[in-house]
DNA sequence: TGTACATCAGTGAACGCGCGTTCACTGATGTAC
DNA sequence: TGTACATCAGTGAACGCGCGTTCACTGATGTAC
């Protein structure tokens, strides 16, 4: 309980689930360490004690349900921008692609959490997300996507989009399926990125070179289309 | 310690050795989740008491990394094998492709331990790797390789020599680097298996669709040098 | 303007649990004489 | 062939630890009259 903190006053007890997600963030960054997140690291960390906690998240399994969601909101923030700044679709999904990977070494602890822990009872029904995309939009309000299947859902989306609008630049006889083909983008993208987080002492080339390695096949076939 | 074992004959005590990394084994199979493998669990299983896990590894991490280095040599041994009866290098790459994602999905939690988990104070200096593959065979009494660390070169190897065998068949001028690419067809692999691991419940292609969209700028490749 | 009170944010102490590991030991068994 | 003994495989009981979670509570604060 290092800082004291001052108590929020009535109706401002959201304050502290706020409070909570950032101090988990910082932990999660500062030990590059999810067993460092313990409840009670947590509660020291804001200047509270344990079970305050529990005024705000059911458990602990949902509160990092909750940093999922922020952390996937980040994600998907943070590829749409950088895919904003390219010249050209493809230029955009490699761009989208080095964002991914360099958001995931920047915080290994946070990528971990989202893409690499094992979730028994998660269970989402990930059927419905295909037929969704290709609808358009995803419903906020679908029963199927709520909390942090709905962040991450969207996430996909992101890069779903990426991978269309450099598809429907070739000829439609050699056009792969968009949702197979985001799906390997995806699994590339982290496979760059996860073996990396768990084997940091392997020589690895530049990332750069890594994403170009996934990307140069389509970047041909934009270009002989064209 | 359901079974009541026989206690083993004086000089024979190296047989617990081997009877625990079978339990450790079978209970990773069995739980799917690494957290039921705890020093007691593993006892209880070989039908001993848990002090005497500790007659024969040092700690559990040193247990745990004799258990990896078992898992190396079998995943070494099956893309070996599987490579061995194609009829072409580039096959040869796809089968072992092939073979590395579903040895990974027979036995997640074993993928998981070697190649998902952090090793805080693993730091195997892998600057030496390069150089003594590009050399040819990797000597086993290199002081950089031993244990789990010589297991996890000699996996690498395998997969090196394959896509070295893919690339000679390129024009020289057009030839990429081997060791990058080797780098490239693992984190592609792994990013398939990992991420089937760690959400189960995503609406997956069939493997060898995803296996195959890695391997086909290659094959395009080799057919435009013939 | 003053006061009683319901509400709300957060506390203090404790719970049971399973973990990795340690220590001094026991008792069977191969071996030397 | 018999016996004393060193060796070796494995035991029994306990250690301290940190974990997630629970319970009944306190005390500040906004609100209604």
């Amino acid at each position: 309980m290092s800082p004291a903190r001052v108590r929020a006053r009535r109706g401002e007890g959201d304050k502290l689930r706020k409070e909570i997600l950032v101090a988990v963030s910082d932990l999660l960054d500062e030990t590059n360490d999810e067993a460092a997140v313990s409840i009670r690291a947590i509660a020291d960390r804001v200047g509270v004690t344990p079970p305050s906690i529990y005024r705000h998240f059911e458990d602990k399994e949902a509160m990092l349900a909750a940093v999922c969601a922020v952390v996937f909101v980040k994600l998907t923030d943070g590829i749409t921008e950088a895919a904003a700044a390219a010249t050209s679709p493809i230029e955009a999904l490699a761009e989208a692609g080095r964002c991914y990977v360099e958001f995931g070494l920047e915080h290994p602890e946070h990528y971990r959490l989202v893409f690499m822990r094992s979730y028994k009872d998660e269970m989402v029904d990930h059927s419905e997300l295909r037929p969704v995309l290709e609808g358009g939009e995803i419903p906020e309000s679908h029963p199927l996507f709520s909390g942090d299947a709905l962040a991450g859902s969207q996430a996909f989306k992101a890069l779903y989009d990426l991978v269309d609008a450099v598809l429907v630049a070739l000829p439609k006889r050699r056009r792969p399926d968009v949702f197979t083909t985001t799906t390997s983008m995806w699994t590339a993208m982290h496979g760059i990125t996860s073996l990396r987080i768990s084997k940091p002492d392997f020589v690895w080339p530049p990332i750069e070179d890594q994403v170009e390695a996934i990307i140069w096949p389509w970047r041909e076939a934009v270009r002989a289309a064209v």
